[in-house]
DNA sequence: TGATGTGAACGTCTTCACAGCG
DNA sequence: CGCTGTGAAGACGTTCACATCA
């Protein structure tokens, strides 16, 4: 999950709850989906099936936003892609910065999923010289300089950080100064912003270290209840003997620092900063 | 956020709820960087302000991993560090292949983020025959044929997908087909898994519809209460007259469909299908 | 009749407030 | 004394089960 931190403390926004929003976006794509398809009706069933949630879910989203459906019959396609976009706020045009083309900027500029839906690219930014002037997805990169200029002359109020992380905070403060007030961050860091700036974080490292954790409990699961080293004392999980067949997991590091005894036992860590693509 | 779904009905793992595992890599990063500054505690005061949560509810994290603080004092640094990464499953190696290597894919390849944290590239696999053989971040592409190999050579149990929406599932069927048992997916798609199969989906598009839902509440707020189109009858919010001052919103289309009528009054939809930049 | 819409029950997460310990 | 660790309360989210209505 791409974990996101509205800055108010999760106010409810006009009665719809968080979660309910969170998941528009996926009914949104289910039903563009059938609409395509020229499927006029569905049933709360069905496009939870499509959806990947449950059905009982998914009507007490839809219920948030009024009745839209007909008992017996389902729920009109076309009519609830347009509510559901103009809840979003997908029938009005925003017009949208992204700061750092590296290799993960481009992929952005690149998405056809943004343009589709009402997100226009209007600015690539880049730090570094060498790329102000390519063109990257049919745009001119800018150089950071031209930041406020692109974004008040757009009237830009979303902006996209896809800069290392060390450039972050720095991007995002220039953002806000300059008028945007949502901001979808890809950088490996935490930013401070004022308040009525929302901020949502995409990270990668993030989601792979989720799956890891669970991806060790199942291994645990598959030789005995695994050994829980409660105190200081730490027994490094055996991998199973089994080399080929078990998923593969070798052991790294053994050595823990003690919490009672000087911490300076051993000087700097392994890990590098965590740093994004550039 | 980007949203995952775990499989089995949100079981506690061995007793860490979910969304405490889902920050544990917050702190870990900030503990990381308190690290490589020689610092030898923190309170949960300062960790919290450094991670971007507040003290109580990291306390409580911390918790259920047991009593790894000292009153009075603070926590030990190096110590919650092994701790933590332990717990996440980070003290081993993780293999990992990434498929599709567009934009999206090479930036996953090159993102320092993955090595500094026990995962390890092993492969790059692409179903284009121009890309095979070309070199991304210091490893050579493989054909899509090469999958199951790979997979079963490197004991491969993380797979991540970064290919077109209509690849998606397939090449999900082949990665689970050939062991990998947790996926990080970037397509815009709904993946249907085996149990036991962790699917965790990272959806760029979901992410900025999301700000502008809270976009949209923003402009509402400052113009007069938003008009409530209960019934069928839409009235399209009128933009704030002050033009270069708001920030910019356009609307666009203003017909919706009609629940009650045949709903075959107008063909197809704008919208295109959201696909990935391959 | 068959599906929606929704009160009510349940489980999970967050926050509070303070006991307890170094 | 200061900070951790945690019961208890409250907010939030999900699921159940069924009244309701086209």
């Amino acid at each position: 999950m791409a974990t996101g931190r509205p800055h108010r403390p999760a106010t409810r926004s006009r009665g719809i709850p968080e979660a309910t929003v969170a998941r528009l976006p996926l009914y949104l794509r289910a039903l563009t989906a059938l609409s395509e398809r020229s499927v006029p009706t569905v049933s709360s069933e069905e496009l939870a099936g499509a959806a990947g949630v449950n059905s009982a879910k998914l009507r007490k989203d839809f219920s948030y936003l009024g009745s839209y459906g007909t008992r017996g019959v389902g729920y009109d396609v076309e009519y609830l892609v347009y509510q559901i976009s103009r809840e979003l706020g997908l029938t009005q045009d925003w017009p949208v910065v992204i700061v750092g083309i590296g290799n993960l900027g481009a992929a952005l500029a690149n998405y056809g999923g943004f343009a589709s839906r009402g997100f226009r690219v209007v600015g690539l930014i880049d730090a570094d010289p060498e790329l102000a002037g390519r063109q990257v997805a049919g745009l001119t990169v800018l150089h950071s300089d031209e930041l406020e200029r692109v974004v008040e002359e757009n009237g830009v109020s979303i902006g996209v950080i896809a800069t290392p992380a060390g450039a972050a905070q720095q991007v995002c403060d220039r953002l806000v100064a300059a008028g945007v007030s949502s901001i979808l961050n890809f950088a490996p860091s935490v930013l401070a912003v004022p308040d009525g700036v929302d901020v949502r974080k995409v990270d990668l490292s993030i989601e792979l270290q989720i799956l890891a954790f669970h991806e060790q409990r199942k291994a645990g699961e598959n030789a005995a209840a695994l050994p829980e080293p409660e105190n200081g004392e730490v027994t490094p999980v055996e991998p199973p003997a089994t080399a080929a067949v078990t998923r593969g997991r070798t052991d790294r590091e053994g050595q823990p620092a003690r919490p009672d005894g000087g911490p300076d036992s051993d000087g700097g860590t392994d890990s590098a900063p965590a740093v994004m693509p550039a």
